[in-house]
DNA sequence: ACCCTTGACCCTGGGTACGG
DNA sequence: CCGTACCCAGGGTCAAGGGT
């Protein structure tokens, strides 16, 4: 770009003022890259320059590749003379380190663009530079060198472990709400931040199945493109561990008595009381890891964690959802579609989100995310009492007086939060004034359904696709009495039923087993736990507190 | 000509250490 | 306890080049 000092009035802009001469050139600036150029060029001058200092572009011009590719050399091997084919020789740093120099002062460079060409162009473009990156490479693939610093995924036996461990201990937002972000993070496969801008006006009735909720994702790249915050689908979970419809539900009835909700319908973050749609979701994803760092740091996590090599962060939730899935048997591009990620396959398919197909992938995988089984609350038989009305006035009135009748989700969470109420295992699991509430006002008109009977069932779902239009069935419950032929397909239905119907039962079976599964899996982990807390002991006498923690 | 892969670059966020 | 510096991962865009 040459400087023009009449380039205003070349353009016919008369109203731009002529500079009395040609503007001199200014420097670049980055925040982001500032530190790292800065380091390149007191290592080149050998000398230390401030972070307020600023280069010319006209004093950048001599850099050739070579100074380039010293210099990652010496940021990953401690010096210039680096031989590739020397094993012993390792890097000390990972290669998106080496990147993120490069990266740093290609910004900087007078000629950003262009390749080098042997004499002239961006020398951080050329092959000695490229090499350098290449060969750090090749030694972490080589498991030489410093350590990938990637969390891993959560196990399935740790995800449990954390949802056990954040209920009934704490206050309201460090157990019911996490729980609750967490089971919503998981079923859609999101980002901790993405969760963390989650609002109440997200969640709506699903337009086609009345058992389900839809729910819009914001995410933090790219939401200038609405169309690629698409509607998801919210569906029940066999095993509560796992159900973001009872998590949600449980979560949100209580929510409004902490001061959440407060800006409004259409303005109020579900997730936290702020409203400033800055600092709202960045305090609260703040929170949310702080919380589950906790755990993660906590004795009887580690008791589980231990056992497993890698490092944990917040991202390995997201990871452990996306593995889920996958082991489900759904494919890595479902999976992608339902994580919002961009189609790995073809990098161009940027409309991947807009396709006709995308419902129906993002439902099955949602069905893979609902262990045990997808399910719909419904009311039992005989609960003819039980009219929405009442469901309204008892179960949930903060949450419908909320949404003022405006894509009111209160009534779909009401069965969720009654079985909730009226189940043993959730004693521990409730804000105690919203159950005592449900059960008080149970206790006045259950007559119709026999003691010990929950009100509300959940009934399995069957997903299935035709001419890929989604169609979710619920599935009859069978009948106890032993039918003998599992597979044989002998009765006279159609083959699109007995179809329906193994699945079912093969999906009964796998829950039998996972939930088999689970409790050996807990055994192991008290008797895993009894350990740990002896061997601390055993430790505490020895060596003392102090280095206890150090060892956690 | 078109599709797909690959390489290069850009930008944001997570995690940790450290100092005030 | 909080802000800042630093290291690193990873999701994104764009363009060149190879295959059909």
């Amino acid at each position: 770009m040459a400087n023009n000092a009449n380039a205003g009035a070349a353009f016919g802009l008369e109203d731009v003022p002529d500079l009395p001469e040609a503007p001199t050139e200014q420097p670049k600036y980055n925040r982001d890259y500032h530190r790292l150029f800065v380091k390149f060029m007191s290592w080149l001058h050998k000398r230390t320059y401030t972070k307020a200092a600023r280069f010319q572009p006209s004093a950048l011009a001599g850099i050739q590749p070579h100074h380039v590719a010293d210099y990652l050399k010496w940021r990953a091997y401690g010096t210039t003379d680096v031989d590739f084919k020397d094993l012993e020789q390792n890097p000390t740093c990972r290669s998106s380190t080496l990147e993120q120099d490069k990266k740093a002062i290609s910004f900087y460079m007078p000629i950003k663009g262009a390749t080098w060409n042997g004499t002239s162009g961006n020398p951080t473009k050329s092959d000695p530079v490229n090499e350098v990156v290449k060969e750090v490479k090749k030694a972490e693939t080589q498991h030489r060198g410093k350590k990938s610093c990637a969390t891993r995924d959560l196990t399935e036996t740790e995800y449990r472990k954390v949802v056990h461990e954040l209920y009934g201990k704490g206050s309201f937002e460090s157990t019911i709400r996490t729980a609750c972000m967490l089971k919503q993070q998981v079923h859609l496969i999101t980002r901790t931040d993405d969760i963390s801008k989650l609002k109440y006006s997200d969640y709506k009735p699903h337009p086609d199945f009345p058992f389900a909720l839809s729910c819009k994702v914001h995410w933090s790249k790219n939401i200038s493109e609405e169309r690629q915050c698409p509607d998801q689908i919210i569906l029940g979970s066999m095993d509560t561990d796992f159900c973001a419809m009872l998590g949600l539900a449980n979560y949100m009835e209580a929510s409004f008595n902490y001061g959440y909700g407060a800006a409004g319908r259409e303005d109020a973050f579900l997730f936290t009381p702020e409203s400033d749609p800055k600092l709202a979701p960045k305090h609260c994803n703040a929170a949310y890891r702080n919380i589950l760092k906790a755990v993660f740091l906590s004795a009887p996590f580690l008791a589980v964690a231990l056992l497993i090599a890698g490092v944990l962060g917040s991202h390995s939730i997201r990871k452990f959802a996306a593995t889920l899935a996958r082991g489900m048997g759904a494919t890595a591009d479902e999976v992608d579609i339902r994580g919002r990620w961009k189609a790995r396959l073809s990098g161009r398919v940027v409309d991947a989100y807009i396709s006709p197909e995308q419902p129906w992938i993002d439902a099955r995988v949602a069905e893979k995310l609902c262990m045990g089984a997808p399910i719909a609350y419904k009311l039992h038989p005989d609960a003819k009492r039980v009219t929405p009305d009442w469901l309204i006035e008892h179960v949930v009135p903060r949450t419908h007086a909320f949404y003022d009748g405006v894509n009111d989700i209160s009534l779909h969470l009401a069965l969720p939060l009654l079985w909730a109420a009226l189940d043993e295992s959730w004693e521990e699991r409730m804000e105690p004034p919203v159950r005592v509430r449900i059960q008080d006002a149970y206790e006045r008109i259950k007559a119709d359904v026999p003691v010990g009977v929950n009100p509300v069932v959940k009934v399995p779902l069957s997903i299935w696709t035709h001419n890929t239009k989604l169609h979710i069935n619920e599935i009859e419950p069978m009948d106890t009495g032993g039918g003998g032929g599992t597979a044989g397909g002998t009765t006279g239905t159609t083959g699109q039923a007995s179809t329906r119907q193994v699945a079912n039962q093969s999906r009964q079976v796998t829950a039998m087993q996972t939930q088999q599964q689970v409790r050996t899996n807990e055994e192991i982990l008290t008797r895993i736990i009894a350990q740990h807390n002896q061997l601390q002991q055993l430790i505490a006498q020895k060596v003392g507190p102090a280095t206890v923690r150090l060892l956690l």
